[in-house]
DNA sequence: CAATATCGGGTTTTT
DNA sequence: CCCGATATTG
């Protein structure tokens, strides 16, 4: 049999090899870092003979997980085939998984976490069944807080105050150190808001993001024996984008090699991006002291990107001080110049991306494009823009399946059920769909619940006790709400998941709710609540049971539903880390943007920009291309404003880049055309006026004329068929009036509403 | 109590 | 521009 690690090149052979005792591995943008662990793991438990179970990797985030799950499956499912002979007992083998074997645990932090707390975290006073609180559930506790405190939220947003905590309790912070600690009495309040906060999440019975890594950390420590049995099961840890690690996940790291050091730290200090979220660089950078023996070996030959596009990268992030610095090289020595193109309009800059990846797949329908940016709201430009070209692309961010309403309500009902304690889902559903329990009734029930010392499904029997002090009809809405998480709970016991799912949308009167309402997005929701059944279908299948699929709903993020299939896709430069594609354009290269205004103005914060810069530039193969805009206009205001380009552009060398103008890429005379009315813009406002031309007939990238006229039948994807009975503008301002039987007349644009001749 | 109309404020990045 | 929070009406 050929042996495993010969398919690795030099460096990322020594780090296969390297078994035994700390091991740093700084890893270059595209240098294979996650093939040279997954390597590791397989030659582990196949020249090492290591028991697959005692072999832990780490990871950030689901995708990363999932990736690096099946590349180590499929590794070790090819060695097999190679050598049947060495497998002849299979299916004996007294520990397999389902698949016949025992598999190494390869999980997100988070993830890591939720399996150890859902054993162990009685020792720390909470139920097995805790619930775990996303973004959503926060922010509405935290309100619930601001509240009792009687605070307004001028002081703190929910958002804001919520991002402060979220900060403190990476860094290990308790709400009274933090209130001894502060400075101002701003602080202080926040001090007290975030022991509120703490205080009513563990009465809830609940768990936020942060508290999963917290608690887990609290309980090693709580029980030194605890984490050296963990410590002693994972005898070989990985963890993955080690420069994202901040201080509870690194505390947590300690305790799980306090038995031995055998850890293997894979990072790359230039692509930290976290530092906002309490991600400290420092981790990497002291590997070595807090690892006396530790080996370090790096990975620098990059076999991702040409020789240009790494040089361009390079020079960028070069200029920062706090690294430990690298020579990235490739044997892709040759290659296009890195296309820099600034556009007069933010509009005109998605013009000009669409144009280049609708070239770009003309050339080569199954290339990949990464259109990448710092903010979400940049998106709406480039969805317009390839909307209107009629290219297919792939949005990651915004709401996620399980981020959806509907999908929330009919997960809170699911932890209700299951948990009667979760204060979150018992708010969220009470009233909905709405069976007349009021705000009146629910503060009751708040107020009664806080008096008492109750939880508030508590405080509800409490109330059904007590009976005939509010209205009668109030009453009996309240027994039927009892009686009916009742149902559900012994429901939950008996039933398999996906009937259990489907018997809850129906009883709760959800879906009945929904087929009233009769509206196209009415039906968008039935077929989301219906996925959600196929969902849990495929994760009974998979022998998950309701913890398992709610625990992991709870942890699923937009950026792990990606699609590899999609040929262009849209997103921010955070999401893009770990991704690559053909070509790649980074748009928004502009002073306040790229670097972002709310983070230029300490070094620190101008390092971490000018590393998002990096990891954008890095995930260009062949084409990367980065592109302004002359001027932006913010939260849709009347007027435009000046924008300076990006000190990032500045530092690239001029050899490495060539400009490019919008006329080398024409194709079609319209596109001439549009050009011509931006540059028409641009010397308006270079002379003091602001530009009168409406958006021409030309310029639109539909072709012009309409094809719209009154009486024509209509197919809309939303609303159906429908009569136009109206039109205005022309162009892109084409403004429709459009009757649809069922929903009246509604205006709208064709130049983006869907709509087709019926 | 629920459904509709109006107003004001808000965007950095996310497990 | 889009969302939620508030006021008003049925």
């Amino acid at each position: 049999m050929s042996d495993l690690l010969d398919e690795l090149n030099s460096e990322q052979r020594a780090v296969a090899e390297q078994t035994e005792g700390p091991l740093l591995v700084l890893a270059g943008a595209g240098s294979g870092k996650t093939r040279a662990i997954t390597y590791r793991i397989a030659h582990l438990i196949e020249t090492h003979r290591v028991a697959p179970w005692s072999i832990l990797a780490v990871t950030f985030t689901n995708k990363a997980a999932d990736q690096m799950r099946e590349r180590v499956a499929r590794l070790l499912a090819s060695r097999r085939e190679q050598s049947p002979e060495s497998m002849s007992g299979e299916g004996a083998t007294p520990a397999a998984g389902a698949d016949g074997r025992a598999k190494p645990l390869i999980s997100t932090f988070h993830a890591l976490c939720v399996r150890i707390l859902r054993r162990e975290i009685e020792a720390l006073g909470y139920s097995r069944d805790f619930a775990i609180y996303d973004e959503d559930d926060q922010t509405r506790l935290l309100k619930a807080c601001l509240n009792d405190l009687g605070l307004s939220d001028k002081l703190f947003t929910p958002r804001q105050a919520l991002s402060r905590i979220s900060y403190a309790k990476n860094q290990g912070i308790s709400p009274e150190e933090m209130y001894q600690t502060a400075r101002d009495s701003d602080t202080e309040t926040l001090a007290s808001i975030f022991g509120r906060y703490r205080d009513r999440l563990r009465a809830a019975n609940a768990l936020d993001f942060d508290d999963l890594l917290l608690k887990t950390v609290e309980l090693f420590e709580k029980s030194v024996e605890l984490a050296d049995s963990y410590s002693r099961r994972f005898r070989y840890i990985h963890i993955d984008e080690y420069q994202d690690t901040n201080r509870v996940q690194y505390r947590l790291i300690r305790q799980l090699t306090r038995t031995h050091h055998n850890i293997c730290a894979v990072g790359d200090e230039d692509q930290s991006i976290y530092r906002w979220r309490g991600a400290s660089i420092e981790n990497i950078l002291r590997f070595e002291e807090d690892f006396r023996e530790a080996k370090v070996l790096r990975l620098e030959r990059n076999y991702r990107s040409t020789q240009v596009i790494l040089d361009g990268a390079s020079a960028v992030v070069s200029n920062n001080r706090a690294r430990k610095g690298k020579n990235l090289w490739t044997e892709r020595r040759t290659g296009r110049s890195i296309g820099v193109y600034q556009a007069g309009t933010a509009e005109g800059e998605a013009e000009f991306v669409a144009g280049e990846v609708a070239a770009a797949l003309g050339a080569n329908p199954n290339a990949s494009v990464g259109v990448l940016y710092r903010t979400n709201a940049q998106s709406r430009l480039f969805e317009e823009a390839m909307r209107a070209r009629r290219i297919q692309y792939r949005l990651v961010g915004g709401f996620s399946f399980y981020a959806r309403a509907e999908i929330r309500d009919a997960l809170a009902y699911a932890r209700l059920a299951f948990n009667q304690r979760d204060t979150a889902a018992f708010l969220r559903i009470i009233n909905t769909p709405p069976r007349g329990i009021g705000e009146t009734t629910v503060a009751q029930i708040q107020a009664l619940s806080r008096e008492n010392r109750l939880t508030l499904w508590e405080a509800l029997e409490e109330m059904l006790v007590r009976g005939k002090e509010g209205p009668m009809r109030t009453a009996r809405a309240l027994a039927s709400f009892h009686a009916l998480i009742q149902t559900l709970a012994e429901e939950g016991k008996r039933l398999r998941m996906a009937e259990f799912f489907r018997s809850l949308l129906d009883r709760t009167g959800y879906l009945a709710m929904l087929k009233d309402q009769n509206t196209p997005e009415a039906e968008g929701r039935i077929e989301n609540l219906l996925e959600l059944v196929n969902a849990v279908a495929a994760a009974e299948e998979a022998g998950e049971n309701l913890t398992a699929f709610l625990d992991r709903a709870a942890l699923v993020s937009d950026t792990d539903d990606y699609d590899e299939r999609a040929r262009v896709t849209l997103m921010t430069l955070h999401s893009a880390k770990g991704l690559e594609f053909d070509s790649v354009f980074l748009a928004g290269l502009e002073e306040g943007l790229l670097p972002h205004k709310m983070s230029m103005d300490d070094d620190a914060g101008l390092e971490e920009e000018r590393r998002l810069c990096y990891v954008g530039m890095t995930r260009a193969k062949d084409r990367l291309v980065l592109t302004a805009s002359a001027t932006r206009r913010f939260w849709g205001e009347e007027g435009r404003r000046n924008t300076h380009r990006s000190r990032f552009l500045d530092e690239i060398p001029d050899k490495f880049t060539e400009r490019l103008s919008s006329s080398g890429r024409v194709e079609t005379n319209w596109q001439g055309a549009f050009n011509s009315r931006e540059s028409v813009e641009q010397f308006l406002r270079t002379t003091g006026f602001e530009s009168r031309l409406k958006p021409s007939r030309i310029s639109a990238p539909i072709p012009a004329g309409s094809k719209w006229r009154r009486g024509n039948r209509v197919r809309h994807p939303k609303y159906g068929i429908g009569t136009v009975i109206a039109c205005e503008g022309e162009g892109e301002t084409e403004k429709l009036t459009i009757s649809f039987p069922g929903y009246g007349a509604k205006k709208m644009l064709p130049h983006f509403a869907t709509l087709e001749k019926a």
